[in-house]
DNA sequence: GTTTGTGTACTACAAATGTAGGAAGGTGGT
DNA sequence: ACCACCTTCCTACATTTGTAGTACACAAAC
C-alpha cells in the first residue's frame, strides 16, 4: 500500500469525510485548516492521484475526486508502522507508556476501559 | 525537538538500551537486526549527532556515543504526532479502531484492561 | 613493517516531501 | 467582449531520508 505523507493525510481526511469533491472544494476545505497556497493543495491532490489512492472522474465540466482506499485500512497500516518503529510493535508497551505519562483523568480512564470492554460485541 | 527518522530510530533503540557504545559496537548491534552496510550505520550515527540527540565523547582512543534525550520523551512526541495525523489526536478513536480491527484474544484484552486499571499507581 | 580492518570526516545521489510558481485555456458575471 | 478566477498540466527547488562510497590516518596481528 502506498505511503501517505503527513500533508497528504490532511487532504485524505477531508476526502474521506466529504467525497466526492471537486478540486476547488477540496482546496477550500483544506485551507480552512491549513495556511497553504492553493497550489500546494493541488500538488498534493495530484500526488495522491499518482499514488493511486484517490479516484479522478470527469463529472460535467470538471473532475471529481474520491478516495479509493478506506480510511480504516490506512489507519491500521499507519498504526502498525508506528507501533513497530516506536514500541517494537507492542500495543501493551504503548498503552503502558501513554497512561503513565499523560495523567489521564478518571473520566478518560473510564472511557478507555469501556472501549476495551465493549469489544468485540459493539454496544451502542 | 528534532525529528528522528525511521532508520534513525533503529539506531536510537540500540543506544537507549546499551549506551554508552563505541561506533563499532553500535554498528555490530544494528547489523544484527538490519541488513545494511556498516557505512550506512555510520551515516545515521553522525546525523543523530548533528541533530543533537546523541552525545559524542572521546573515551581513550575512540568516541563513545549515548543518547541525550530520553526514550520516553521521544515516544511521547512520536505518539502525539501519530495520533494527530491519523486519529485527529484522539486516543479514544485510536483504541476503538484498534480493538475493533485487530481481533485481540481474551488474554490480550485482559492485559490491556489491567494496564489501564493499574494507572496511576504502578503495581509490580 | 606490511597487511587488514577500523574510526572519522566528507561526499554522493536518487526518491520523497514540503511548498510552491507558470502557462494555456475555460467560464461566469457584467 | 473582457476580467477575474479556476482547472489542469508542468516545472521548480530546498530539505530530509535511505543508502551508500572515498580518503586518510591509526592500530593490531603477524
Amino acid at each position: 500500500m502506498a505511503k501517505i505523507s503527513e500533508s497528504e493525510w490532511k487532504v485524505m481526511k477531508i476526502l474521506w469525510d466529504k467525497s466526492p469533491l471537486t478540486s476547488k472544494e477540496i482546496v477550500d476545505y483544506v485551507l480552512e485548516e491549513n495556511d497553504w497556497s492553493r497550489k500546494t493543495v493541488h500538488t498534493l491532490i495530484s500526488r495522491l492521484a499518482n499514488k493511486g489512492v484517490i479516484n479522478v472522474a470527469k463529472k460535467n465540466k470538471y473532475y471529481e475526486y474520491s478516495p479509493c482506499i478506506s480510511k480504516s485500512d490506512c489507519q491500521i497500516e499507519e498504526t502498525k508502522t508506528f507501533l513497530e518503529k516506536v514500541y517494537n510493535g507492542s500495543l501493551q508497551m504503548f498503552l503502558t507508556n501513554f497512561v503513565k505519562n499523560q495523567h489521564l483523568s478518571k473520566e478518560e480512564i473510564a472511557e478507555l476501559k469501556s472501549i476495551i470492554n465493549n469489544n468485540p460485541k459493539e454496544q451502542k
